[in-house]
DNA sequence: TATTGTTTTTAGGTATGCCTAAAAAAAAAT
DNA sequence: ATTTTTTTTTAGGCATACCTAAAAACAATA
């Protein structure tokens, strides 16, 4: 059995793992789960016994293929779970993240099973992040934010890439949501704000709300 | 914080509570709970240090008005998942105990109310069980097996008092669900089966599956 | 290369929620 | 009323997952 802080520890490690390539620190581990390194350490080696990572003293950990396997797996739920919250249950993109975390250590196969498939099988949660399939294969759509588009050039709201409250409050009042079609019409020199086009209407966007909208191109 | 240790404990106190209106004893929370006495003890000092219990030594225990509260919520949140796996999951009545006994531990309200909206307020869960009201109010209606239903009474169907997976999957060959309006026909006095009418059909029941079909009289 | 600073590990401790074994209290039987 | 049986509590341990403080290893710099 894999107890529910091995899983935060095994989510931890491969999220990091995936953005540097590198062994993932204790201090950094630390960081991330708000716990000391003395305690990162200890539980890199119950997980080294249960070989779920691969750690040499004083040279950092990663995943091992198993250890892989049920991070992926984490995340699938994790982000199912999102998705059903936001699609079936009216929350807002803010206030998910908390609750899925919960969510997420409920062990039933048969559970996430039936939720994929309620949901229809969704290949994106409500931020626009990948949820893997069920044999751990993550979809790698490229994203880019809408500040990085170019004039005339069209895609479709994928997520975002900022979970605060006002931010998401923002797009709900303009009615921008996971789907929209949006086409850049122009951008303004001075303060690098957006002139966009969307459901037959133009609207104008800041720098910073432009950055945090990701969108794929068609 | 309450942990999820103390919930179970909470519930069970409850339950047996309900079902003798007596103190609780050690031993019977030890054997519902699958732990030792001693460990009861333990845990019944603690919930008594948060004003969740009445005890005295060698008396029992029973919950304070804040402990039912927290045990009825707890119920709720059991029944409402229970709902949701059978109804939107397509969980059969018989799956759905290990999940909600895990889904019930979930911190959030806003996920409760929510869900509760979604399942449009529901009274009682797949077994037949009433569910409280935010407020702690049970909906006691009352239930009689279908054995104990009189010729040519109608009722419908509330729920079941079997967990077998045999007796449900039965059932769903049948097409008897929550819901369906059955009449009793015949009692047939040699093995006490029972002929029931429903959906325009009449069908033939075993005195056993009879005594675990719950409904409410019209 | 020696020293200083940072990171990581080890050592020893704590709270939770279990356990067994033994003692104490209550209940049942003689 | 005393003995026997059952129930409950106390006492002392154990694993998990944390902690702090000190030691050890590594990295950076004079």
């Amino acid at each position: 059995m894999i107890t529910r802080s091995e899983e935060n520890y095994l989510k931890t490690i491969f999220s990091v793992f995936m953005q540097t390539q590198n062994n993932v620190s204790t201090n950094e581990i630390a960081n991330l789960l708000e716990t000391s390194p003395a305690s990162v350490t200890e539980m890199i080696k119950k997980l080294q016994d249960k070989n779920l990572v691969l750690y040499e003293k004083y040279n950092g950990v990663r995943l091992s293929n198993e250890g892989e396997e049920k991070a992926v797996a984490i995340i699938r739920k994790h982000r199912l779970w999102e998705t059903f919250l936001v699609r079936k249950l009216d929350f807002s993109w803010s206030e998910v993240h908390d609750v899925a975390e919960q969510l997420e250590h409920i062990k039933s196969e048969k559970l996430i099973d039936k939720l994929d498939h309620l949901l229809n099988y969704p290949k994106f949660d409500p931020h626009g992040d990948p949820i893997p399939t069920k044999t751990g294969v993550f979809n790698h759509q490229e994203r880019i934010s809408i500040f990085e588009m170019d004039i005339n050039e069209e895609g479709v709201i994928m997520g975002v890439s900022l979970d605060n409250k006002d931010f998401l409050d923002y797009l709900t009042k303009l009615k921008i949501s996971i789907g929209t079609k949006v086409k850049v019409l122009e951008q303004i020199k001075f303060d690098q704000s957006m002139k966009i086009e969307y459901d037959s209407k133009t609207e104008h966007i800041s720098k910073e709300i432009a950055e945090n909208i990701l969108i794929k191109i068609n």
